[in-house]
DNA sequence: GCAACTGTACACTGTACATGTACAATATAC
DNA sequence: GTATATTGTACATGTACAGTGTACAGTTGC
């Protein structure tokens, strides 16, 4: 049993696959410190029954995040959260975020949305960082 | 022949796959406006042998930015740019767009990257957009 | 020890990526 | 006009990956 339900969405329809959304909606989670260390996550049956995907998809994304240092894995136990390391950023992170920003907002241009808005989207994502401390 | 030599580059060991590279790339030079309406892009041929792959994988991304609205592809003549008309954005795209924004950054943040050098990127985005007018 | 529940291993199937090859269309040279 | 070169396109193929079905191994609680 988990300690909270979580609330995460992946779209079976999307180019990227599930175990790789559930990784990134799952690290968004523990990044925010909306998922601290201690807690339990479901167990990869139960949140692949509450996806709708196979348990061994669910497993794929805990197994990642495990090797990142996110989670401690155990049998019959779960998936406990740890507290994490920051890593040493490697050279390139910095412009490898900024190059996929970009192509980022290129894509959101081009699907039509107005300059405005993702400048709106970037000013208020920057605030809440900044307050976040590190 | 191309109106201009572009720089692109894309990583073969990357989980991305290639012609998607080449999308992204492609496309934020366009909503840059790096490329202008009436520009050639080199050949599919010519492209991939810059890049090391093979013409039909440029291929499929020229084909994809054509669906867009970006390109028109006519044989013999190569790949035009179209001065492409804004679309009407769907309702979903800007909370997908903060909710990739979000992914993304928690993954930068996941590899290392302070919060202060997130924050500096999307300020410096944000203002490099709101001087680009729309 | 038994039972229930956990993560894990592995074979299997469908699909996507990248390619090799051949073809169709068209601008250019003559 | 015709030949030719160069363009994008179509399609079959090899390979790798995503997702699943099924069985197994380990751990907790009785």
């Amino acid at each position: 049993m988990a300690d909270r339900d979580l609330t995460l969405r992946v779209d079976l329809a999307s180019d990227l696959p599930v175990y790789r959304q559930i990784v990134s909606a799952l690290r968004a989670l523990l990044v925010a410190g909306d998922l601290r260390a201690g807690s339990l996550l479901p167990s990869v049956r139960e949140l692949a029954l509450d996806l709708g995907v196979h348990h061994n998809t669910v497993a794929e994304a805990y197994r990642i995040l495990a090797e990142e240092g996110w989670l401690d894995l155990r049998r019959r136990r779960g998936a406990l959260v740890l507290d994490r390391h920051q890593p040493r950023p490697e050279p390139e992170a910095r412009e490898g975020f900024r190059r996929r920003l970009g192509e980022l907002v290129a894509e959101a241009r081009s699907r039509g949305l107005q300059n405005r808005t993702l400048v709106a989207e970037l000013r208020k994502l920057a605030e809440g960082l900044n307050g976040g401390g590190t």
